[in-house]
DNA sequence: GGAGGTATAATTGTATACAGATGTACATAT
DNA sequence: ATATGTACATCTGTATACAATTATACCTCC
């Protein structure tokens, strides 16, 4: 028997409008429906429309009796988002630091390896890695929740990460944040591999707590809506 | 323009079986096909699509090339949900605290004296208020979750709080916990009519991390598998 | 010119048809 | 007897048709 399914054309659309969501391709308050996404992207209704029904699941969207409206997120519930992080995130850690597997360390320090390239990169010769550093930011913590061992962990802490996206994105631009935020994963790792799970959630605490303090300062400055 | 949608064949679906699998109607492992469903609910495939997409989103079941898993929930998934609301639950409490109105305080007292009015019945004359009773503690934390003020909190601790439905049932038929549950929420009821958050927060802890007890170590009575 | 009603267009909700994929059972060959 | 291949039944994924609902524009009446 076949374990997975292969990745259907539903799969893509709602992939595709989460990011466009999250990136602010398409705003707070825009009005999306269904048929026109359907010609656009050039598939029937039906996969738009479940697509459409796991983002509203996902509170990223609002489905009224005309169309769905874009919600996103706001300055508040950002804060909100890495006020739970905060208090949650170091139990996750702890538990990886129990858990976790030499494969699994094998594949967080690639990603720390890569992410460390790009940051360097951005560092001399100036071009802009903020997306790649973002994806790999948005890896690391996702295997920090998934070596939790825990589903609990991993569905309660993935949401609220992914939902940062945008955020992310601009405070690695603006300010030297991307490797400072490097430097914390890196301790992290090492906290993971010396299998010390009391300094990797304290560690952890602490860098949501600066990564926090850091996007909500930046923001204040960058987006001004509401 | 209408704001709300009218409720439709799909949501219904939805509830039900989400309802159908938390109470073990359909257990861990049985399968679940979208055609046997809709004809056994008189519906077409569309909305049981709808409503087993939406399932899985909220890892309720896991979807095959062949059909639709019930996936439940373990004694370790559910240590580990208590675990995360002992942390976050407080916080909640804290905000409701400082944000509940004076209606909000009326909807609660309402539900508190129905919750009151069973657990007497219960102990007066015996009969089985387990369902009404767990009902009206799943009312409870909904609302105190929604008037924290913040859709993160309201997000988060929503769903690990009906995932945890059938647990409630059976720690409530189960001893004594009825009681002692209707107390601790009288309590915090009473510290969010003061809002008094620093108060309230203690006591939500608190009565999170009885109840996780109270469920775990009945759990292992009564409850063989995993 | 404004208010109200009606026709119309657009959009969602549901059902159904069809294609592709997959497991199963049975037959056949070794 | 076992392994293999093939036909079939079943299920999902997608497209499409149709009904019900709702906003909008226009037209009429005052």
């Amino acid at each position: 028997m076949r374990e997975h399914k292969s990745i259907s054309i539903a799969d893509q659309i709602f992939e595709q409008l989460e990011h466009d969501i999250l990136t602010e391709k398409y705003k707070r308050g825009d009005m999306l429906t269904e048929q026109k996404l359907s010609e656009t992207l050039g598939v029937s209704r039906t996969p738009v429309r479940e697509a459409l029904r796991r983002l509203e699941q996902e509170h990223i969207v609002h489905e009224t009796s005309r169309g769905t409206v874009v919600i996103g997120i706001t300055q508040n519930d950002l804060r909100d988002m890495y006020e739970i992080r905060m208090h949650v995130e170091g139990l996750a850690a702890a538990r990886a630091a129990a858990n976790i597997s030499d494969e699994g360390l094998a594949k967080m320090k690639d990603i720390l390896e890569l992410q460390r390239y790009y940051v360097e990169k951005t560092k001399s010769d100036g071009s802009d890695n903020s997306e790649n550093i973002k994806d790999l930011d948005s890896d690391f913590h996702r295997l920090l929740y998934l070596y939790s061992g825990s589903k609990a962990y991993l569905e309660t802490l993935l949401p609220l990460h992914k939902k940062m996206i945008k955020y992310r994105k601009a405070a690695v631009r603006h300010g030297g944040r991307a490797l400072c935020s490097l430097e914390e994963h890196e301790g992290i790792y090492r906290a993971l591999a010396a299998h010390d799970s009391e300094l990797a959630s304290k560690l952890a605490t602490e860098h949501v707590r600066r990564a926090g303090d850091s996007i909500l300062s930046k923001n204040t400055e960058i987006l001004k809506w509401d």
